[in-house]
DNA sequence: CGTCTCATGCAAACGATTCTCACTCTGCCG
DNA sequence: CGGCAGAGTGAGAATCGTTTGCATGAGACG
């Protein structure tokens, strides 16, 4: 059984109101800023069955870490996100669906998964960039 | 300067003559089976500099794992990964690439990279998981 | 209220990867 | 060929994100 309190909800509350893929270490920075007393390893706990769930996208960045956030999507789709900021574009793409199964079903493979995510840097980032270099 | 040693010919050769994605462990117990003393550390080393010099193609598994491969064709490309095997197949993908662009630029987004890999179960691995789930 | 569990928090454990440092060997020059 | 400088190596310690074990705490339902 899914019990709820203060600490679910703290995160859940947390997630919805961020539009942007978090790190759990983030979120339990967040948390602690927030005034909520929270455990790191509940927020590890908690972020992973949300995901299990399906309440919860998650994906890794370039270092290997995982990123949660909560899509507006709740289906499959693909990302394009920040790499600084973590700030996300919610994807469809009919072509990347197609052409996956396409591929896997030509080359004899089953099951076939795929992963496809944009990095980048999303316009505020990329003018806060330029001034840093200046 | 960059040296050849007996280290580096023996992971050049390895990698050489495998097809699949293996991930640095594995190279290392690989090369130790053939009797070459290698230390762990020495085959992270060497992996990541074939990588930078673009001899090598890296992606990352499900488990956030790194796994390297000698590929045919050194631009940039995609591919489908045996997720038991680690068989690969060179995906060339001009769709993806057409999407990539256009999406990131159409948010404003600069400097987009992306990923885009299939991951499932080769012919071969298919079956040997049927026979095993009778 | 009481009890039955699931959830929490801390600290220890983990696994992949990186770093440290003393020692070794390659590449180059005379 | 012999010697030297410095890149390369190996073993283990250190990192870092993440997971787990265990004693304690607190939802939910009677």
């Amino acid at each position: 059984m899914q019990r709820m309190t203060r600490q679910r909800a703290a995160v859940s509350d947390l997630l919805a109101g961020t539009d942007d893929f978090r790190s759990a270490q983030q979120l339990h920075e967040m948390l602690k800023d927030r005034g909520e007393g929270i455990g790191l390893a509940t927020v590890y706990r908690t972020v992973q069955v949300m995901a299990d769930n399906g309440d919860l996208d998650v994906l890794r960045n370039a270092d290997g870490e995982s990123l949660y956030r909560q899509c507006a999507s709740r289906g499959h789709h693909h990302h394009l996100v920040c790499r600084r900021c973590g700030a996300t574009v919610e994807l469809d793409a009919a072509s990347v669906e197609k052409w996956a199964a396409t591929v896997g079903a030509q080359h004899g493979f089953t099951a076939v998964e795929h992963t496809a995510e944009l990095f980048g840097l999303c316009a505020e980032c990329t003018a806060r960039q330029q001034s840093e270099d200046s």
